[in-house]
DNA sequence: TACGATACGGAGGACCCCGCCACTTAGCAA
DNA sequence: TTGCTAAGTGGCGGGGTCCTCCGTATCGTA
């Protein structure tokens, strides 16, 4: 396809901008409708731009899981496996439980048909960055046998999802991972 | 105030056995006005009987929830105190993971503003039921220390919602569960 | 400058939640 | 049995969202 045109360009940049406040103000169920308004474009411009409302949260979230996938690729290097992981994971779910509607897009993508999921969409990207913290961490012995990146990062998105009203939300989930990690009841 | 007449007993009832079919086939955000319809209804009626979606969700769940309850009560008389907390957890990830609409319903209400939670509500029921099994566990070691029985609600409904769209729910968060109780990673 | 493709916005349909209000009907009392 | 009364009901209208279609304005180029 051709080069995108210069008003569509400006729209979708207008539009990123006011989704990303809107999705911080009202969650992952902000209007699109007010998205629109907002912008000041008709709301078929908004479909036209992110045809899903998943798309749009992906795009609203690029930035940030951007970073954590850099943090992840920065902390490879460190000597301390499970330090590297520890602080990637802490990263992560302060992100998760701090920015409104990250947990839920991440959820609706672990869910979404393995096909429809693109190399791109945001848990991809973030498996794909952890992998090797994991995997290290869990060779130097310092994870539980079987546990795989998809698994720390449902179960930080779960985290998340169960502490989103709570009145300091950063706080509590990550006061809880801590509890998963250590293990709520390590056995005999 | 008086009794409830005859035919609002019967229209609680029919709207009841809709609405548990409802939520069980499209979720926590079933349509209340479709909910209505099957139920030869006027759809203020519905609103009559359960004035908000949550009180609605509460009611389609009670049983449910009173069987979890039920099911904690035997248990706290068990000589393994671990093996008891151990049995009840797997029932209620079962139950929460398995039931759909049930873990947001929890999740709305352990949010709630603490003055609107009323006693009976399926959180308060859970933490109330769950809470001897915690404490004889946390008496008997059996239990990383400082954790509450909301710590394991909350835990294990965040499992359940960030299992919901797995091709297989329960499997997952059980096994998850599993995971939680160990620990990811236990340390040194 | 003129043209064709691209992108736009608004109208309209379908659905939903919600509050209001006039009407029906169950249940009590005479 | 027959009224009476208030609890209970249903439908309508308003406001909101999502989504699709189609005529039109705009951009980039020939």
């Amino acid at each position: 396809m051709p080069v995108q045109r210069a008003d569509a360009r400006r729209n979708y940049a207008r539009l990123l901008a006011v989704a990303v406040e809107e999705v911080a103000a009202h969650g992952a169920d902000a209007s699109l409708e007010q998205i629109a308004r907002i912008a000041d474009v008709g709301s078929a411009t908004v479909r036209r731009h992110f045809p899903t409302r998943h798309a749009l949260l992906e795009a609203v979230f690029r930035e940030r899981v951007g970073g954590l996938c850099d943090h992840a690729r920065d902390l490879t290097g460190r000597p301390d496996s499970r330090a590297a992981l520890l602080e990637w994971l802490g990263a992560v779910t302060a992100s998760a439980a701090t920015i409104r509607g990250l947990a839920t897009a991440l959820t609706r993508d672990l869910t979404a048909d393995p096909g429809a999921v693109h190399e791109h969409c945001a848990t991809a990207q973030l498996t794909e960055a952890g992998d090797p913290l994991v995997r290290r961490a869990a060779a130097d012995g310092a994870l539980a046998p079987g546990v795989t990146v998809t698994d720390v990062l449902t179960l930080i998105t779960g985290i998340a999802l169960a502490t989103e009203h709570h009145p300091h939300p950063a706080a509590e989930a990550t006061r809880l991972l801590g509890l998963t990690l250590a293990g709520i009841s390590p056995g005999p």
